[in-house]
RNA sequence: CGGGGUAUAGCGCAGCCUGGUAGCGCACCUGCUUUGGGAGCAGGGUGUCGGGGGUUCAAAUCCCUCUACCCCGACCA
């Protein structure tokens, strides 16, 4: 590519409102344009980047023996209403009617499609195991799109299903598709994890998300310094503590603390630390509300909360108005020692292991001191229902937990009949007997891979792409300078573009006359992995100058060992 | 959806309080000079001041209203 051919549009400033490295970087490089909120345009140049992600997706979905196809990002209601999800998706669906009044989905993920698609195709066990995927735009009407394509509305992802006759191999496929993302992460040079998952709302059973490690990422992981173990926070298990509660040696009693509403004000004002408090809080159970007793210092988990029997699926906060009617105490002086005995209490095994610990004073304006359970509180159960946190004992037994940030890149589940069954998609076995089929899905954010990578690889100048994924491998420089004579510039670079070429490399010139400083501020921008710069003053050295973009440093190397250097 | 904010040239912003000729930087166009780290000089304005309504002799500015966007919290590739 010549780029006087080509479209290049970087900017120096950037829009005020692009918050993230990677959002700013690929305003100012000019890959993206915003065209609505969460809604973006692909500039030649950021596309040339999603398709060298797309390649390297596509190549490994191959290789692991998924079949390529392409479904519409239109879907009809019906196949969303046979799944249930038509209602149950939520706000993230995007409906819209056709002239005859007809419903229709944007695709925000594939499963019902994909299954109608395999319950007209497949009839027999023999046409199993197979797993089919796509490469396509998504939509998902986000409450709060941010970060550029991190967080989209409308955006590119590999989907990809399997379809099975039994769990052996419905696990062998998962397994298979594991080591493919492995492959994937690691061959587009990225720093990932692969960690343990919630199944969400997809639902099945055994779920992992491959989250790229970078602090701006909106995921927490809790991952083992003692074995592989590796959980996003929301599932991972906070154990209970490893010494058993203390006898109570302290009397209950209730002090003032007329205004000190949260842990931060109570624990100041009585100078003790947060891990000898318990917080109170009144959540929405399927029948009146519910308390969840957690230590101070501790956060709860609303995805454990949300699976407890007692709360209708999720975790939703009772307000204030709610809670005044229902047992008459301001939020900030609840505890468990006076809550009326229809609310249940659930308390997190931390905060059950407490003795003499300070809570709640269930009056306005004051809290307990030398609180015990049992003796002074009632334990309807006690559960898992806390966000573990740093220095927290690995669930397996191994090891110590830290927790560490991450972009949600890929996300495997095993399905299981989820779908299937819902819509009746089965096959003949051997004995000529019908089965439902057991699935597997495999998600991949191409768009977000390629905004993942820029977040955990750039510096002041911009991006530093890992090399399979940059726009081109190798910029040749051309500096003509000031003479009116710069054929021998202009030739020499040209005939090193074709040799690199030839070779299979892709490379851009760069000839379009421009200064020196605004050349390489450009290459540097777009993060361009290996430099060249063609000149007069090379030419009378018979040398190249040649900078990789993560390097400070110039190296004056002659043909032949750039060339070898490059391979 | 709750809370906070913004909307003026392609981008970043000032002007608004205290009503009176629409402004700055970058980018862009023309010319000359310049050419190894985002060049200099001279000239050029490309605008429905987000939309609608109101107050006023007069509205970017004051009032009402609508819309869009951004930030902080509940979703997910």
């Amino acid at each position: 590519m010549r780029l006087s051919q080509f479209h290049l549009a970087t900017v120096k400033e950037v829009p005020a409102d692009a918050e993230i490295a990677s959002h700013r970087l690929m305003l100012r490089a000019g890959m993206l344009r915003r065209l609505a909120s969460g809604i973006y345009t692909w500039s030649p140049l950021g596309l040339r980047v999603l398709r060298k992600v797309e390649a390297v997706v596509r190549e490994e979905m191959t290789r692991a023996g998924a079949i390529e196809m392409l479904m519409p990002t239109m879907q009809p209601r019906e196949l969303w209403e046979e799944s249930g999800r038509w209602k149950k998706y939520g706000g993230l669906l995007l409906k819209m009617t056709d002239r005859k009044k007809q419903d229709y989905c944007y695709g925000p993920t594939h499963e019902e499609v994909m299954t109608d698609f395999a319950r007209n195709e497949l009839k027999s066990y023999k046409q199993l195991p197979i797993t089919f995927f796509q490469i396509q735009s998504k939509f998902r009407d986000e409450i709060r799109p941010r970060f550029g394509v991190m967080r989209a509305r409308e955006f590119t992802m590999k989907d990809a299903y399997s379809f099975h006759a039994d769990a052996e191999s419905l696990d062998e496929t998962y397994r298979t598709m594991y080591a493919a993302y492995e492959r994937i992460f690691t061959r587009l040079g990225l720093g990932f994890r692969a960690v343990q998952a919630d199944t969400g709302d997809i639902g099945g059973n055994a779920s992992h998300e491959f989250q790229v490690l970078a602090d701006s990422g909106e995921d927490a992981i809790g991952w083992s310094d003692g074995s592989d173990y590796a959980a996003n926070v929301e599932l991972a298990e906070a154990l209970a503590p490893a010494q058993a509660r203390p006898d109570p040696d302290a009397e209950l009693s209730r002090v003032d603390t007329p205004t000190q509403r949260n842990i931060g004000e109570v624990t100041a004002f009585l100078g003790i630390p947060p891990q000898e408090c318990v917080k109170t809080l009144l959540v929405r159970g399927k029948d009146g509300l519910v308390a969840l007793c957690i230590r101070g210092d501790h956060e709860l988990n609303d995805v454990k909360a949300g699976k407890l029997p007692e709360l209708p699926g999720r975790a939703v906060f009772a307000s204030e108005e709610e809670i005044l009617e229902a047992i008459h105490i301001q939020p900030g002086f609840i505890g468990p020692v006076d809550l009326p005995d229809d609310i249940p209490v659930i308390v997190d095994r931390s905060a059950a292991a407490l003795s003499d610990f300070v809570c709640g004073g269930g009056t306005s304006g004051t809290h307990y001191t030398g609180t015990n359970w049992d003796r002074d509180a009632r334990i309807t159960r006690v559960a898992d229902l806390r966000k573990v946190v740093e220095g927290d004992p690995s669930p397996d037994g191994k090891g110590t937990l830290h927790i560490a940030r991450g972009i949600e890149v890929g996300h495997i589940f095993q399905l299981g009949d989820k779908y299937a069954a819902s819509m009746r998609a089965k096959v003949l076995d051997n004995n000529g007997k019908a089965h439902t089929l057991l699935m597997g899905c495999y998600g991949i954010g191409v768009s977000r891979t390629v905004a993942a990578a820029i977040e955990q690889s750039h510096d002041d100048r911009g991006i530093i792409w890992p090399e399979p994924m940059a726009p081109w491998q190798v910029a040749i420089c051309a500096i003509t300078g000031k003479k009116t004579d710069n054929t021998a510039v202009m030739e020499t670079a040209e005939s090193l573009y074709n040799e690199l070429t030839q070779r299979g490399l892709d490379v851009v010139l760069d000839d379009r006359g421009l200064r020196p400083g605004a050349m390489f501020a450009d290459m540097e921008l777009i993060g361009i992995p290996h430099r060249i710069v063609v000149s007069e003053r090379g030419i009378a050295s018979d040398t190249f100058e040649y900078r990789h973009r993560a390097d400070s440093e110039n190296r004056s190397l002659s043909r032949q060992e750039l060339l070898e250097l490059l391979g």
